[in-house]
DNA sequence: GTCTATACAACGATAGAC
DNA sequence: GTCTATCGTTGTATAGAC
């Protein structure tokens, strides 16, 4: 999906990488084209993204479970009955929006995963592109975070998993970097979920960092910087002698 | 409430601290015991507790919308008709407990920046506070980030003023730290924002240090250390001929 | 102080007209 | 492909017996 590494500005992320627009959304309508009753694709895909972003609004104001159909239905001007002509039901819907996002995701990591980057390198691609995911996709990290939930058990643990996938390429990311002698790191496991605390903060406080201005490129280096300097990462010698060995 | 600065271990957290027991529990009765219709203390406080305490298990499995009154029911062995002898209604609840909630951090907020420490006593008394609160009181956490949304707008403004509010008395004392030579910081007020999010993950992600077997402490300290780190703190030049700058 | 019985509004979902 | 009309269920909340 994306080249990686790409250059650190959110515009080239925007450009190089498909989470909006018509070809997004068609993407979204493959997804699920089974619980779609709608044969025309262009008026499916086109309600489908009413509804979806219809419901990022209502669901991430008051929740999910406090929208009813009945907001869902005014909010996008398609009626009750014509509502299930997109849906199979209301947390099928839920349960469709969280399998999206983690497809996207999981798309991303195993990426990076298999992409044979220097530990630097592989750090800086994950922590950019989950800022800059999580600032695409915001309404989506939203609703997914607040509404799992809500969502059946196996959905649950597979989120989980994910969680746990991403801290995993992390850690053994830091580890490569700490046997090549680029970094010394302590708690490798703690410092990976700090990774995640700080990447989720990008979506879930959203209001403080546009209350101090803080902007997207701004938080990715701070995210960045303050691994690096924990790492005791010295940009001087970066270990690029050892190339061979990543 | 508490005695700042205490010793650094949980137990000694929790005897310093009322936040457990009949005690604790006769002083959220205290707090709306307009609400509450019935006379006798001893009972009212004994049914407060199931009704609260039942609330947290079904919201923070399913969710506070998708619980009933009628879920609510079974699970405190309260008749419907009864839970409404405790309770205005079922919004209020969730009112009252945020409230509570609230009340708590912000005393032990103003306690903190009242009292004169050190700027690494402050800080060292702000981690071990918040996850030794965030442990004890989890469920309470637990519900109140989760739910905030589903509250009046007035009550999710307090909530975040008070985060404010927290993150001010940080940014203040890396302040104070930094003129008396003990610190140095380029950005503080992301490094708040960064504390505030590692002392969330206490509680949003229960599970996760669950699974690698990290102990409340284990975790408190790793904040401790890394933001000390981050300060480039020195424990053997601690300022202390500068105490009276304080 | 606690219960049962019930009111009635709102919900998700569907059938059938257009 | 979209709508209106309506079904059955479940929700919160209360009244009145005990």
């Amino acid at each position: 999906m994306a080249d990686w590494p790409f250059d650190t500005s959110l515009e080239s992320f925007r450009r190089s990488v498909v989470l909006e627009g018509e070809p997004f959304w068609r993407s979204v309508f493959e997804m699920h084209k089974d619980k779609v009753q709608i044969k025309n694709a262009k008026v499916a895909i086109n309600n489908l993204e009413k509804i979806f972003t219809a419901t990022f609004r209502l669901a991430n104001t008051k929740g999910f479970q406090a929208m009813s159909l009945r907001d869902l239905s005014s909010e996008t001007e398609i009626s009750m009955g014509g509502l299930y002509a997109y849906i199979g039901s209301k947390e099928d819907l839920a349960s469709v929006i969280e399998g999206v996002l983690r497809k996207y995701i999981d798309q991303v990591v195993r990426e990076l995963a298999s992409d044979d980057l220097l530990p630097v390198e592989c750090l800086n691609a994950s922590i950019f592109g989950s800022v800059y995911m999580a600032e695409i996709l915001n309404p989506w990290y939203q609703f997914c975070f607040m509404e799992l939930k809500g969502l059946p058990r196996e959905q649950q643990q597979q989120a989980m998993d994910l969680e746990l996938r991403f801290e995993a390429l992390l850690i053994a990311t830091i580890h490569k970097g700490v046997v090549q002698g680029q970094f010394t790191c302590c708690h490798p496991e703690l410092l990976a979920s700090q990774i995640t605390a700080m990447l989720q903060q990008w979506h879930l406080k959203h209001w403080k960092f546009k209350l101090r201005n803080v902007s997207t490129q701004d938080y990715a280096n701070y995210v960045m910087e303050t691994v690096l300097d924990t790492l005791n990462f010295n940009a001087e010698s970066d270990g690029s002698v050892t190339n061979v060995q990543k």
